[in-house]
DNA sequence: ATGATTTGACCTAA
DNA sequence: TTAGGTCAAATCAT
């Protein structure tokens, strides 16, 4: 438990640097917006080039920022091997022992233990996990969240998410959270939803399928105020890849709100 | 000390 | 009976 151990170093230094470059994406944005009201001369268009240039590079920055799940100083091997042979050092207790004794096993140690808590407040939500289960025929689980505030303030949003099987064993090493399907529960009290799914997919642009819910304002809204501040807006039109540390939203080329809801 | 995660137990609907 | 969803004790990180 020790707070100055470097990889308590190194999550706290990478929280601080996403805190950063998300408040350095939304004034970038800010600046677009106010440059896209302004005259549109050529001067202009510079201008707004640069700006939406700045918006990417944050983007990206974070993208790659949350991809990076490296501590420093710690070789690529080990960390796999520790994840890989983690894997059976919680069940590598004597089920039988454990009968009735609910929640008494031998913790896990992994990259991930902890590295969901920012990715929850990446949506603009903090989400509390509470639940896992195995999916049948299917070699990962389905985990449940529930908003954090759901005693403090009656939040009663939930989400839940599986993942899709992989395709080869050679993706065995790859992050099974990536790629995985979000579903949210939208018949929840305290929830104030936009009825439209947050996001759409990158595979619908170009299509009219994603026409509907463009400008979703940020999809579903926790009844909980964001306490981090977070601008849950997303203007897809400057985002291309950001990545959460559990899903990874992708858009395949950067198009204005206007280009979107004309379908194109 | 506090709050989040893990995971077997428990509940319920099909 | 079974699978999905939730609960809650034990454990862990900060």
């Amino acid at each position: 438990m020790a707070a100055t151990s470097p990889e308590y170093s190194w999550c706290t230094k990478r929280k601080r640097v996403i805190k950063e470059l998300v408040q350095g994406r939304d004034i970038a944005t800010q600046l677009q917006d106010l440059l896209l009201l302004g005259k549109n001369n050529s001067l202009d268009h510079g201008v707004q080039e640069l700006a939406m240039k700045i918006c990417t590079s944050f983007s990206q920055s974070l993208s790659v920022l949350n991809s990076c799940v490296q501590i420093p100083g710690d070789d690529l091997g080990s960390g796999f091997s520790d994840q890989l042979n983690s894997q059976d050092s919680g069940e590598s207790v004597n089920r039988s022992t454990l009968k009735g004794r609910r929640g008494c096993y031998k913790r896990r140690k992994t990259l991930d233990s902890r590295r969901s808590v920012s990715s929850k407040l990446e949506d603009g939500y903090s989400w509390r996990k509470y639940g896992q289960k195995g999916i049948l025929n299917s070699k990962y689980p389905r985990c449940y969240f529930r908003c954090t505030y759901k005693h403090e303030q009656g939040c009663q949003a939930l989400k839940q998410n599986e993942h899709k099987e992989e395709s080869s064993d050679e993706q065995l090493f790859s992050d099974p959270l990536l790629d995985s399907e979000i579903s949210w529960k939208d018949d929840v009290m305290g929830l104030k939803l936009s009825d439209k799914p947050p996001m759409f997919l990158s595979s619908e642009i170009g299509t009219n399928n994603h026409k509907d819910r463009v400008d979703t304002s940020g999809g579903y809204l926790c009844g909980s105020p964001n306490p981090y501040g977070i601008d849950v807006n997303m203007d897809m039109s400057l985002i291309r890849s950001l990545q959460f540390d559990n899903w990874d939203f992708h858009c395949d080329q950067i198009m204005s709100s206007g280009e979107l809801q004309a379908g194109l």
